[in-house]
RNA sequence: GCCAAGGUAGCUUAGAGGCGAAGCGGUGGACUGCAGAUCCAUUACACGUGAGUUCAAAUCUCACCCUUGGCUCCA
């Protein structure tokens, strides 16, 4: 039974998708204007864990992101440019993507434009109209909050306290607290509508992308805790008004900040990290691996020797792989008194790390029950209580951890076959130049390929 | 001001009424020609402070101290 901790109910819920095993996952994606930062890789990193130990648990999910390729912020940064910004926007937006295939981010189904989705905008926005939760104004077209008295439930905050202290852009709005959901304008980029040329507003993409392509009610809404509010309260509004039928949502999930040395990660502090900037220094599956262990609702505070921590604590397993790889491939022993107490062993230590991914996907907790395991399987290893069918039986559970994780777990031997009997060679020449004791020799050999990233380890 | 999250060994993180956690790091030992990996031991009075409830509190209650974040740009 997996339980997920519900922000409209401030709860861990037990997980039941409106249509059987079917999960139909929305989660906002980037609004693509400059390069992705390491804020955005906690996020979908997160997203990715879970929607993979779904599918691990048999749901079939359907995991949908929008892309935001019209906004403020991209028409502005164009114009700094002097490019499209639809052009800005497709260059980001291509980045963004290829940033999380390198995290190795992919069971995103289905990326939708906003841009791509106008007639459905519209169309929202009509029906919103139609039934007096929007008006009419010079500026544009805007969400009536006091139509919505529930407006606030998510981030639990009352419309008077919305109301109170705020300077309003825009004083065409009947309340402070009113969204655009069209902006009328007559620059590029705009497209026409029934209130002239414009564009759409900020919140009203996601409701149209999701009643597109789930219908007015789904299961799994996620996104960045600062999205809270007011993007998915207004996304709540929007879309409860327009078909009156609650919960649009069964379970708001929110991912923790990551935060730089303690503070948020801002371009004005100067501690803003891009994708790209890490990844110069730091393989993925390590920053990958620094996400998982901390509790996706944590936050996590990012630094330079807590990426080390992780790359060391990944190459513990990875380290464990190869051994019990090399034990399988190896004829040292088999012995199969203790098969029966292992199996038990290890089924028991797969129960308690399911059931820790069952209890609002907790990574750190899954983790330290590996680590106990791999600890426990070396000490019997050494006692060589251990079998090759077992060995494989610990193996295949690695393997399954590593897909849910989203580790490869294969050395990575990049390699050619020519280059690897060459290395075969040197490896022979060494062995022989052991034998004859020449230490000298054989260190030399084993400290230039060290020096080529070739690490030789002797039994 | 309002609303959150949190203070757990040197560091990073889990846990959540009774069995003293996981990883990283440090030290000593076993094994190695050496190194590495592995194992064993150790680092260790672990739970912000003060009260209370309880046979039993890191865990529940109350008060207090401190940190961080959000409050219509935000993953």
């Amino acid at each position: 039974m997996i339980k997920i901790y519900n922000t409209m109910t401030r709860k861990k819920e037990e997980l039941k998708p409106i249509n059987q095993n079917k999960i139909k996952l929305f989660v906002c994606g980037p609004t693509v204007y400059d390069e992705s930062h390491i804020g955005h890789a906690r996020t979908y990193i997160s997203f990715d864990l879970i929607t993979r130990y779904l599918k691990n648990q048999g749901f079939s999910v359907f995991y949908l992101q929008n892309i935001t390729d019209i906004d403020d912020k991209i028409i502005k940064r164009a114009s700094e440019l002097g490019v499209e910004p639809i052009e800005l926007a497709r260059k980001y937006e291509r980045e963004y993507l290829d940033d999380m295939r390198v995290l190795g981010v992919e069971n995103v189904n289905y990326y939708a434009r906003a841009t791509e989705h106008l007639p459905e905008i519209i169309n929202q926005i009509e029906r919103l109209m139609a039934n007096d939760f929007a008006y009419e104004t010079e500026t544009g077209i805007y969400f009536d909050e006091s139509s919505f008295p529930e407006f606030g439930k998510l981030s639990r905050r009352n419309l008077e306290d919305l109301n109170i202290h705020r300077i309003s852009p825009d004083d065409t709005k009947r309340n402070p607290g009113d969204f655009a959901l069209w902006k009328k304008r007559d620059d590029e980029p705009f497209w026409d509508s029934p209130w002239g040329k414009g564009r759409p507003g900020w919140h009203i993409e996601d409701t149209a992308i999701t009643e597109e392509y789930f219908g007015p009610q789904y299961d799994i809404h996620g996104g960045g805790l600062d999205l809270i509010f007011p993007h998915h309260e207004a996304e709540i509004a929007q879309m409860e008004s327009i078909s009156g039928e609650k919960p649009m949502v069964r379970y708001w999930m929110h991912t923790g900040f990551l935060n730089v040395k303690g503070e948020k990660m801002s371009k004005s502090l100067g501690n803003f990290l891009t994708i790209r900037d890490l990844l110069q220094e730091y393989d993925p599956e390590v920053f990958r691996f620094f996400v998982l262990s901390t509790h996706y609702r944590s936050p996590i505070d990012f630094s330079q020797s807590a990426l080390e921590q992780s790359k060391n604590s990944l190459d513990r397993i990875y380290k464990f792989m190869e051994n019990i790889d090399e034990l399988i491939e190896s004829d040292l022993y088999e012995n199969n008194d203790y098969d029966d107490k292992l199996i038990r062993k290890l089924l028991f230590t797969r129960s308690n790390f399911l059931k820790a991914m069952d209890n609002d996907f907790n990574t750190p907790e899954a983790l330290s029950i590996i680590f106990n395991s791999i600890k426990d399987f070396n000490r019997e290893i050494n006692e060589k209580n251990v079998s090759k069918s077992i060995l494989k039986r610990v193996k295949l559970f690695l393997l399954e951890w590593g897909e849910i994780f989203g580790f490869k777990l294969h050395s990575i031997n990049d390699a050619d076959d020519r280059t690897k009997e060459l290395i075969d060679i040197l490896i022979d020449i060494r062995g022989k130049l052991r034998d004859k004791k020449d230490w000298e020799l054989s260190d030399f050999i084993r400290s230039k390929l060290n020096d080529l990233n070739i690490i030789l380890e002797d039994k």
